[in-house]
DNA sequence: CCCCAAATACGAAAGAGTTCGTCAATCGCG
DNA sequence: CGCGATTGACGAACTCTTTCGTATTTGGGG
């Protein structure tokens, strides 16, 4: 029974647009995403279709334009596709990605360090004393 | 002319094959992975000549049963699909992945965070001076 | 030398993902 | 009321991936 949904990368993109956005029709949705791409409206349409029968949005069909929300969060999605990254490519471990993805490019500010610092002490204190949860 | 190779899943658990065990036959790599899948050995031989075609594959004929070897590096392939992952789900941001990693299950042993802290200690030095190379 | 087992080549089929064209329904404006 | 534009339904085509069956080649033991 486990909700792990791994959305494709074109179903990715419709997520995030409705994470950010709200609940939003076809319409909303394809002007956002749809056309500086280059799709046809009926794309866009088709693959929310789809994603609704996979269970990945939920639609509200009481208005002419039906209005379409997604089923699932951002986090959890996340968390699931990361974690099924990081199995296949890192054999699972954490640490060895972590590693790789802060020698990658330059996109960690000191803010943003220091959470990360902040994360890994606290991380660090638990697996001291804690059992691990 | 950038090389990044993006291996698909089987793909990559016969990469994985071989970056561990070196150069090996086809018969090699099907007894390694392809066996406890129920895979037949013409599904291993077919992919590892598809990875040839793609150019994934070295392949050395002066033996019956020819040698095969990737023409990629495991860091860069693996460098290569994180770079995809993080920009396709996590808008680029290197930062939030690894925030979320790290929350995941509970790899992280005392050795690993230190040798993170390390890391994470040497950015915020260049951060704080550097231009961030 | 001949045959069998091992190996490679090749085509094909099934499945998933993506894109689009056509048709039908419907709402609102004139 | 009727027509045009908007919307949704649906099927189809195309690509990519994965898997396998069959045919062909080849090397070595009897």
């Amino acid at each position: 029974m486990t909700e792990t949904p791994k959305p494709t990368p074109s179903e990715l993109k419709i997520l995030k647009f409705l994470w950010q956005n709200g609940p939003s029709t076809v319409r909303d949705v394809h002007e956002g995403i749809g056309v500086q791409v280059g799709h046809s409206y009926t794309t866009t349409l088709k693959q929310m279709q789809i994603m609704r029968d996979k269970g990945l949005l939920a639609r509200d069909d009481s208005q002419r334009a039906h209005v379409f929300q997604p089923t699932v969060g951002e986090e959890p999605t996340q968390r699931a596709m990361l974690d099924d990254f990081m199995q296949r490519v890192y054999e699972g471990s954490a640490s060895q990605l972590v590693m790789q993805a802060l020698g990658i490019s330059r996109p960690a500010s000191a803010a943003e360090l220091e959470e990360i610092d902040r994360l890994v002490q606290r991380l660090r204190e638990e697996s001291r004393g804690g059992t691990g949860r």
